[in-house]
RNA sequence: GACCUCGUAGCUCAGUGGAUUAGAGCGCUUCCCUGCGGAGGAAGAGGUCGCGCGUUCGAAUCGCGCCGAGGUCGCCA
């Protein structure tokens, strides 16, 4: 795709490499600083010094012999010392901006980038037989924008959730059900009593040293394939997934598979062979499968324990291999906690040692930072202040439904509902998304569900008053205008209008770089600038009420392209926008 | 001890080689409701960009060394 700041920087290079003065390899365009005032600046510090020419020389040398389409999207061209600064040209950038948003609708921001390219997003992931909580919830929200990105940028995109459902624990689990009946609940309530049943089991085994091996000789059984453990097992998968929908339904969330860890067991002895047929890998004098320390940065780490049994590790490589071998994808992301980052460094190392995957293929681990509680304590069970993801949603909807209530009281019960649950579900996913994931964040409740400021109600906000106005503008007898008259885009010369037009044309390429960096932030910086800039247009210039019908029907395409693109970056972060809030 | 991530305003964070004044939000101090939704907008106070040395015409940004925070380091996941 080819955006109007695309074509404004590709007129600007193709300009310069005209001129015959500088090489092209040394034209290097930079978005300059707000307070310069230019829309892309050629500083030529490395061009000058290649060529031997006192920089200022340089930039006064080009700009007298640039020349430029008379249709083109620059407007002026100076010098500032060193640098070349280039604008655009408000006239046309206000009309290609406008259109290019009013033509692709929804699909304004997307890009084929990724075209006839796979990534596959590892995300979720949480474990079979436990609820899931705020561990899990970082790695569904951002796993679920990142997908939504790369499908933006035209790449098919996979997400796979990586169920925990495989493993000693099962055992267990198998026994307790066994020995106290499946609990009678639904939903959620149905995974605390099979957690409880688990913890009384743990608890039990401590003074009944007999039901350890009970436990032992289940896990034993299931993995034998024994039909009675197996029927359990799929019991507390089924009930799991079924619990776990209603948390990705009210979150907009589908996977396109869910592969847990059980689906790679039967591949497991052929991976650890590969590795040690291609010599990364040695079995020890214990008989544990040994990955020797590939760097200082990558230490070594086992593949396969001495008595026999396989690890974490060796599940992950199994699942590369099989990505691999089905999928054949450009980039595999694995939206995983920050902690983890020496087991993917050590799994990916492994995977190229193995040649699992081609050299040209990505592997990234998407590491985000820790959840603590106001006190700086991890959130866990043992310390009692656990927060599941249903009870998350549930009271975020109901404190947006409060409010909901004193702002909008005129709304329908179901509006009210429905908008509620927008803004109490968007708050919770803003919470994960608006800053770099990497760093470690504190469960605020006032913080995140703040109204104020950086909030993705702030965002809906703008969003809805954008709706509101071009609602009432259809209610408004016509002001001389005809209904099809062409748009005077050229009226929006403001600087409000100029700002946030300008602001509008950078949507495509804060998606891009959300995805080359796999970072959703840039994308949720690039909407709350977006609701700034209208915020301020909204003050200084009145729509329904302006001066002439031109300008007020400029100003009205103006904010249903806001709107649009708005609503088309909040619903790449996963953020539903109401019409009416 | 080694490795990874981080250290920017009272708090939470953007900016990660370039251009007199390093940007937001929250909080604080003032303004703006006879005007399209005040869940708004404007203005102000507040920063030796953890510390030091170096590379460069130029460093919050790159390199090295410290200090501090979080995390990880073969038989858990």
């Amino acid at each position: 795709m080819e955006y109007a700041l695309d074509r404004f920087v590709a007129a600007i290079q193709a300009a310069l490499s005209a001129t015959d003065q500088v090489p092209t390899a040394l034209i290097d365009l930079q978005t300059p600083k707000p307070n310069i005032p230019a829309d892309m600046a050629f500083p030529t510090f490395r061009a000058a010094k290649e060529l031997g020419i006192a920089p200022p020389k340089l930039a006064q040398d080009l700009a007298a012999t640039l020349q430029f389409a008379p249709d083109a999207l620059v407007g002026t061209v100076e010098t500032a010392g060193p640098f070349l600064n280039f604008t655009l040209h408000p006239e046309r950038l206000a009309a290609a901006v406008i259109t290019e948003i009013t033509h692709l609708g929804d699909s304004y921001g997307h890009d084929d980038q990724g075209h006839d390219q796979r990534v596959v997003v590892d995300y979720s992931s949480p474990n079979v037989a436990k609820r899931m909580h705020v561990g899990h919830i970082r790695s569904t929200i951002i796993g679920h924008s990142l997908v939504n990105i790369f499908r933006a940028l035209g790449y098919q995109t996979i997400g796979d959730n990586h169920l925990g459902d495989w493993g000693k624990q099962f055992g267990v689990i198998i026994a307790a059900i066994e020995r106290y009946g499946r609990p009678q609940a639904e939903g959620e309530a149905e995974l605390a009593q099979v957690e409880a049943l688990y913890a009384r089991y743990n608890d039990e085994m401590k003074d009944h040293p007999e039901l350890d091996e009970v436990a032992r000789q289940r896990s034993l059984l299931l993995e034998q394939g024994d039909p009675q453990a197996r029927q359990i097992w799929q019991w507390c998968v089924e009930m799991t997934l079924a619990a776990n929908q209603r948390n990705y339904n009210r979150l907009g969330v589908q996977f396109d598979h869910m592969l847990g860890e059980s689906f790679y067991e039967d591949m497991l002895p052929g991976v650890i062979q590969d590795a040690l047929d291609a010599e990364v890998a040695r079995r020890d004098a214990d008989g544990a499968v040994v990955v020797d320390a590939m760097d200082k940065s990558i230490p070594t780490f086992l593949l396969q324990r001495a008595d026999g049994a396989t690890l974490y590790l060796t599940r992950d490589l199994a699942t590369i291999k099989y990505r691999q071998a089905t999928f054949a994808p450009a980039k595999m992301a694995y939206v995983v906690g920050q902690p983890q980052e020496l087991h993917f460094r050590q799994l990916f190392a492994l995977a190229r040692a193995i040649n699992y995957v081609p050299a040209a293929i990505e592997l990234v681990h998407v590491p985000f930072g820790t959840v603590f509680d106001t006190d700086g304590q991890t959130i866990s069970t043992r310390k009692g202040n656990m927060i599941f993801l249903a009870t998350l949603l549930d009271e975020a909807t109901a404190r947006a439904r409060t409010v909901v209530e004193e702002k909008s009281p005129d709304l329908s019960d179901e509006e009210k509902d429905t908008v509620a649950e927008a803004v109490g579900i968007g708050a919770v996913i803003y919470n994960d998304l608006y800053q770099d994931t990497r760093r470690n964040i504190t469960l605020d409740w006032d913080r995140m569900l703040s109204r104020e400021g950086n909030s993705a109600t702030y965002l809906q906000y703008s969003h809805a008053r954008c709706c509101s106005i071009i609602r009432r503008a259809a209610e408004l007898p016509d002001a001389g205008q005809p209904a099809d008259a062409p748009v005077q885009y050229a009226a929006l010369t403001h600087p409000a209008e100029q700002s946030l037009i300008k602001h509008l044309a950078k949507m495509p390429w804060a998606v891009r770089e959300a995805g080359t960096r796999y970072a959703p932030f840039v994308l949720a910086d690039w909407c709350y600038t977006t609701a700034r800039e209208f915020g301020v247009f909204f003050e200084q210039c009145p729509v329904l009420r302006a001066e002439t019908p031109e300008l007020r029907a400029a100003r009205l395409a103006l904010v249903a392209a806001t709107a649009q693109a708005l609503r088309n970056g909040l619903g790449l972060l996963g953020i539903k926008a109401p019409q009416r809030m």
